[in-house]
DNA sequence: ATAGTTATTGCAAAAAGTTGCAATAAGGAT
DNA sequence: ATCCTTATTGCAACTTTTTGCAATAACTAT
């Protein structure tokens, strides 16, 4: 879990404060390195600290998203996951078989400056999902 | 309720069948012009439709999405919302105060139109939902 | 019109996510 | 080391969303 003091000072800068419960959440995302639900992260981080609780890792992920720590994220059916920040791709799902593919995000840095410049909002830096119709779908 | 029935031979020409209560849910969504959630959905439709139960106002609402009469999008806490098709906008919203702005859907034509070549997904025509921070939250 | 097929709905129960508030504990100050 | 402030957590109750299955009703074909 040593991983996860990294980001005590960056929390503390801000007047915030490293826990037990921030640790064992940010160590399940960190070694996750890919969009966990809430629900997996709780049963994950539960077992290096039994006495946490669901609204806890709620509030938490939420806390770390605001936070630019993690990044949400949107699964197929729609529901928020997260990843911990820095690994940099969005996903394309099907409408029809729910079937996913990654995009790198090289190819929406463009827009993202452009939608900078046009809404006076910065640091724009979401991972998005677009939907659309896969090969295999396509077909029928 | 008229306006809903020009859906119906869209609909049964794929094999699927007009209900009333898609035909209340569609004339809500119809004269909403914007992003509803599913429970608003329910509560606007039960006025017309009583017996209507909020199960089936979830499932109607991901058919219609699954078959491009609705639109999902995701509002600023992250739940899908949804709206008739053919408004054509995203949003950017604050990370830190939740605001946020409508973006035209012209400036990202160039995107999906680069992310069909690259990614095989065709029809990719999801409303997204972006997250950054608004000018009046960057001062602090 | 009627009957048959099966897409769709309602019900009930479960799972996921949220909220308010009192209790706890992290970190600064003494 | 101890105290104090207040950010954070746990608990309990609640709301929202999902699921399985039996009952219903939309459409097709007769």
């Amino acid at each position: 879990m040593t991983c996860s003091l990294d980001y005590a000072p960056q929390l503390r800068a801000r007047g915030f404060r490293m826990t037990s419960q921030r640790m064992a959440i940010l160590h399940v995302l960190h070694h996750a390195g890919t969009h966990l639900s809430p629900t997996e992260v709780y049963k994950q981080a539960k077992r290096d600290f039994p006495r946490l609780t669901e609204p806890t890792v709620y509030r938490t992920l939420e806390f770390l998203a605001r936070n630019g720590l993690a990044h949400p994220s949107h699964s197929s059916s729609g529901h928020l996951t997260y990843q911990i920040a820095g690994e940099d791709h969005h996903h394309v799902v099907c409408r029809v078989c729910g079937s996913e593919i990654e995009i790198e995000h090289a190819l929406l840095e463009n827009l993202y400056r452009k939608l900078e410049s046009t809404s006076g909002y910065r640091r724009i830096n979401s991972h998005v999902t677009f939907f659309g119709v896969c090969p295999k779908c396509q077909l029928s």
